[in-house]
Formats: structure tokens, C-alpha cells, sequence
DNA sequence: TATGAATGAGATTTCATTCAT
DNA sequence: CATGAATGAAATCTCATTCAT
């Protein structure tokens, strides 16, 4: 009985190993599930006992890799104390993070997109998720006066953004490197340049 | 002659207003040729002799959106003298053009993503195009003292991933408002926080 | 012992109950055995236990119900004495109890045609039983004179044809009633039409 | 232009005449989009760029059967003066038509039957086309006195279903002979046992 | 240049059946 | 006897692209 279970587990996680494999090589469209299956060692039948079909497939994957980071940053942040480390500790895990596995960072940067409205939605709800962490202890730092009282929620997304952007292009390119140069800079616009002590010189009009 | 001229470029540019409407609701892989065909008033034969493929009429959308837009920020910024001001005009003009043409944004920001890497190495020239803009003039900035001595190309990236997240995901949702909520926020960041007179109360390190 | 014979003729009963249920419901095609199976409360492995194929359940389950049907008619038309009579009351009968339980009727009249000559001739066998009881009782009245002498085989299966097609419509259409309509025109024309006496006497029995 | 459309109706022909063969061996579902194709020297692209799905195909076929047929049966009945010759003359132009054309049976009468309700529908409603016109002048014969006072809807689909069953049953056994055995006794049930002149003299209104 | 009928490789999904537990 | 996870052959349908007219 539970033998069957174990059973049945470990092929259901066979096949999201394949699947982080194959749609991180080909992308979504370019993924046969043929070759999710033989990947998993798992027959096509097999595959669609265990998910409906191949969108819910990369959705159960997409989830599963976020809750895996997202969880990652949570440890991190959990050894700092005050707000703006804690925030400066969630940016440089995530970087730190994707930029050692790049299939992580593709699928959940990039092979979701542009695959019409239903998959923009679940990207938009995972990335959501990590911005609101940020937002959170943006919010903390706001309200203990370290940060200056900027509009969070839309640096969350803001700060988001650029990391996806700077990661998809590494990627890409192989530059700027992640953690040399991205994390100081992000760390700069998104800490530095609204800290609260810099306010004693204040209000930079415009 | 040049009647002849004339009609073919006027079935050409049929064509990509067509294609714009369509890639734009339906993203790439969604958009049948057919379709595109019918909204052009076009048969396919005529589709295929204007553009050899799918991917090709797809790419030459993009980067005739990516010009113009292009064309207008650099507009924009000859009307403005010091660096920093310009940098600010540009993000307010992109993100203006953005949020007023819904479509434009969706073929520029969302449409190209995730089809594979022939796909994604067009999304990133066009992107480093207005990276480079950006770069330039914040060069200048920090050239002539107005700016902090930051790392200008990560900058830019980061800057470009950041308005593409807040114009996607207001495509999406409705919210945040481009302008008044994101522009501000963006100018606040990537601006006023890394403005030079900040340094007089110096580098607070960590 | 006796109890788990029980037991496996109570499994065997529930899926066949499930079976008639669905088959009448959804027609063979589209009747999966994974719904038989969930309805009956039986495992797939407990239906293919039972009854090797889909197939084979469903000849089995034909069987059942023309047996049963066949054995009704049988009954009622024990308590008739003479052949005309006898057939008349065949004919009520059948139409009773098929206008009765239209997952009968299905069954029976519907969901065995059109699937491959092996279907056919299974249902083409079972036609043959009702008709041969027709006809048996046909032959008696014509050799006593009640009935005109006419092709008795022939007239048996025109009259199991005719029956069909209106209960097929009426389960379709809700119309023409079977007992109001139907059951006097096959009367009629069955019957009336072909006594003997028709001209000179008249036999209204019954 | 004309010699496309040509091509064009050409190409669709031969698909339809690969379908009544197809369909006629195999039935609906045992028959392969890809054999059709093959017969038809068609691309499947080809079979889909006429007909939309497997079913179009088959209910754009049975149409035109019945048409073919229908229009065989009011020719013949055209050459008839009295309402009975007529009916008479429809009831041998059908089983003549049916028992010549094994296919043309098949198809009209069996394939369809028992593939669910969407299939169902389509064969009652060109059944009822044939019932109609066989109504029509049951109706006549009646009113002018020549036929009982029956109820010639019913009798109409009774009529229909007889011939039904007996044509199956001669496809699948070989007997009884359609035109020796079963025509004249469904003239003697039909028309003979209903004839109004058996009775006394009466009826003679309209 | 334009047309649109035709192509055909290939994709996802289905489901009766099997068999280790 | 029962279970239900796994199998895998096969089926329908898609759609970018081509080419005879």
C-alpha cells in the first residue's frame, strides 16, 4: 500500500525532473512530451495519470521551483535582523540562486512568456509571490525609518523586474556577471539610494 | 512603375498593421498566418511574398515598433539640455507611448519572450538598443559630476527590466498606474537616489 | 465458501447494473470503463475480472436484458389461448415494457448498431430470438386459419423493424406515444390486416 | 479561376466517394481519417481543408445518399397516377436502390446508428424525410378513399423501420431476398391489409 | 505579383488493457 | 479476488509553407 504510493511518487517526481530538464533545454512549444517521457523513464499514459496535460504540467513545475526559491529566501532572511538586511539578504539569495542553475532561471524567468494570457497570468501570480516578500520588509523598513516612505509595491515589482532582466540577459550572453556586477548595483538603486539617514540633506526637489 | 511600386508597398504595409493587431492578441504562437492573411486582405501567396516566414514578418514587426518608439524618446530628449534631465525625459516618454498603446507594449515587451533563443537574441538587441540610449546619457551624467560614479550598462538593464515588469503587469491587471505610480518611483530610484550630492554625507557602506 | 461466492455474484451484479446505466447514458463508444468501474464501485482490475473485455460486458449485458424481455413476453403470452392473440399480446407487451425503461430500449434497439460486423451480428442474434417466437405463433394462426397465409419469417422481422423505429423515435422525440399511437397502426397492420375472416366474419377475441 | 474551382469540387468529390467506401467497409469509427485520404488520393490537410472534422465528413455524406435516394424514389413515383401506385412504386424504387447498392445501405442505414445522440439525430432526421414523403401519399390515398382511415404518420415510420431491419438483415445473411421475399409482404401488410375496398364499400368523402 | 487549394510532418491526448502488489 | 498505476498504440486535427494557375 504504501509501497504503491512511494511508487507512484517517485515516478510523478521522475517526470517533474524530466520536465525541468526538457522545458529549460526547448522552451515550452519546442517540448515534446515524448521526450518528457522518455526522459522519465515514464510512458505517455503514464505522464498524463499524473497531470492532465502538458500546461499543467509546467504550471506544477513553475510552482514547484518558486515555492523552492522562494523558501531559499526565506531561510536567507530569516538570519538577518533589521528590515534592509533582511531585503538585501532576499535579493542576493534569489541572485545567487538562479545564477547557479540556469534551467531554475529559465523556467521561471523566461519560458512562460508570450505563450498567450493563461501562462502570463501564473507568471504574473509567481512573481508576485517574491514581490510581495520584498514589499513586506520594504513596508518594515519604511515604518522603522530606515528607508524613506517610497511607494513599495511598486518598487517590489520594480526590483523584480530588473533582476529578471539582468538574469535572462547573463543567460544569454554570459554578461554582466550576477554577483559582481548586478548585485552591488541592484543593491545601490534599491537600498542605498533610498536610505532614511540620507534625508537629512532632504527632498531633492526635481 | 511606381504604381506598381506603390500598391506593393501598400500590401506590405497591410500586412504589419495586421500583423501588429494580431500577434498583439493572440501572441505568437496563437496567431495563425491565415488570420493574418484576412485582416490584411491578403492571400497567403501574397503573405509569403512580402515576408519569407512566420518568424521573419514577426521580426520585422518588432523592430519597426522598437524604431519608432525609439525615434520618439530620442525626440524627446533633444529638448532637454542636462543629462540627467534627458535620462528622465526618456523613461517618461517610453513609459507614456507604452501605456498609451497597449499593443505596442505587448509586441515589445511580451509577444517575443520565451519562444526559444533565436526569439529571445532579437528581444535583447532590440532591448540593448534602448539600454544603450540610456547608457550614454548617464555616462554623461556621471561624467560631468551630476551622477554617482555607478556601473552605467548594469544600470540601464536594470532600469529597461524594471519599466518592462510595471508596463507588463499593468497590461495585465490594470495596476499599477504608469504614470502615476510608476514613473515617479522609477525616477525616485534610478535618479534621485543616485543623484551626487548625496555624497556628501557619503558612502554608507555595509 | 457460499459467502464469498456471494460476494463476487454481488460484484459481478453491481458492475452489470453499472454497465447498463452507462451504456444507456453515454452509448458504447463513449462509455469508458473507468466510469462503469467508478458507478459499479469496482476496481479496474475487478472489471476485467469479471468480464474479459468491454466488449464481452456488453454482449453480456445484452443478453440479459433480451433474456429478460423475452421471458415477459413469454409470460404474458402464456395466458392467452388463441395464436392471434397470443401474438397481439406479444407485440403490447414488448412495447410496454420497452416504452417502460428507455435504458432497456437503448440498450436493445440502439446502442449495438453501427459498431463492426461483430456487433451486429450479436444484435441481429438477438432480434432473431423475438422474432422467432413472432413467428412461431404467426405459423400457428395461419395453419388454423385465423390468418391469411403469408410469409410468416419475413412478417416477423418487419414487425420487430417497425417496433424499433418507433420507440427509437419516441425515445429521441418523445413522440409518437407507443401504447396510444403506435401500439394500434402495428396492430393493424400486423394483425387486422392479415385475418383471414377479416372479409366475411370477424374473430374480435380477446 | 473555373479550372481551380474545378480542381477544387474534383478533389472534394473524390474524398466523398473515398468516404462511402470507407465508411461503407469499416464503419464509423473503425474507419481511419488516413485511409480515407489515401483512397482519395487526398493529403489529410486536404480532407480537413473540405470537411471540418471526421463527422462533417460523414453527415455531408449521408446527406447526399439520402438526396441521391430520395430523388431516385420521386422520379419513379412521378410515373405513378394513383396515390397507392405510387407508394407502391416508392417502397420497390427503395429496396431496389438499397438492395443494389450495399453501400449506399450501409451508410443510410447502419453506421450511424448507435454513435450517440448527435449521430442519432442526423439518422432521424433523413429517415423522417423518407417517412414524409411516404406520409404525403398515404395521406392522398387516404382522403381520396382507397385507404382506411389510418394513422399514416405512424404508419410511415413503421413502414420505414420494416424495410430498415429487413435490408440490414439481408446485408448481414444474405436473406431474405429483398425483392421476392420482402417487397411483397410489405406491399400485402402496408398497403393490401389497409385497403379500403376490403371492408364493405364506404368511406368515399372528400 | 497574387491566389488559395493542397501538403504532410507532427503534436497532444485517449483509453482499453495489463500486472505487480 | 481486488487494486490502480502504468502502458502504448493509435486517432484526430493543426498550420506554416508551397506551387500550379
Amino acid at each position: 500500500m504504501s509501497g504503491q504510493q512511494n511508487q507512484k511518487e517517485a515516478t510523478r517526481e521522475r517526470i517533474l525532473q524530466a520536465a525541468e530538464e526538457v522545458f529549460a533545454q526547448h522552451g515550452y512549444h519546442d517540448t515534446l512530451m515524448d521526450e518528457v517521457g522518455q526522459v522519465a523513464r515514464a510512458s505517455k499514459g503514464g505522464l498524463y495519470f499524473h497531470f492532465p496535460s502538458k500546461e499543467a504540467l509546467f504550471y506544477a513545475l513553475m510552482d514547484r521551483l518558486a515555492a523552492k526559491l522562494l523558501r531559499e529566501v526565506d531561510e536567507a532572511m530569516v538570519g538577518e535582523t533589521d528590515p534592509v538586511s533582511k531585503v538585501q539578504s532576499a535579493l542576493e539569495t534569489a541572485l545567487k540562486a538562479l545564477s547557479r542553475q540556469r534551467q531554475l532561471a529559465k523556467i521561471l524567468l523566461l519560458q512562460g512568456y508570450g505563450l498567450g494570457s493563461a501562462f502570463e497570468k501564473k507568471r504574473l501570480e509567481i512573481y508576485e509571490r517574491f514581490a510581495s516578500v520584498i514589499r513586506e520588509h520594504l513596508d518594515h523598513a519604511v515604518k522603522d525609518g530606515s528607508l524613506l516612505p517610497i511607494d513599495t509595491e511598486v518598487t517590489a515589482y520594480a526590483w523584480v523586474g530588473a533582476l529578471n532582466e539582468l538574469i535572462v540577459r547573463w543567460i544569454h550572453t554570459g554578461k554582466p556577471d550576477p554577483i559582481k556586477r548586478s548585485l552591488p548595483v541592484l543593491t545601490t538603486l534599491f537600498l542605498q539610494g533610498v536610505k532614511a539617514e540620507a534625508k537629512t540633506r532632504t527632498k531633492r526637489t526635481k
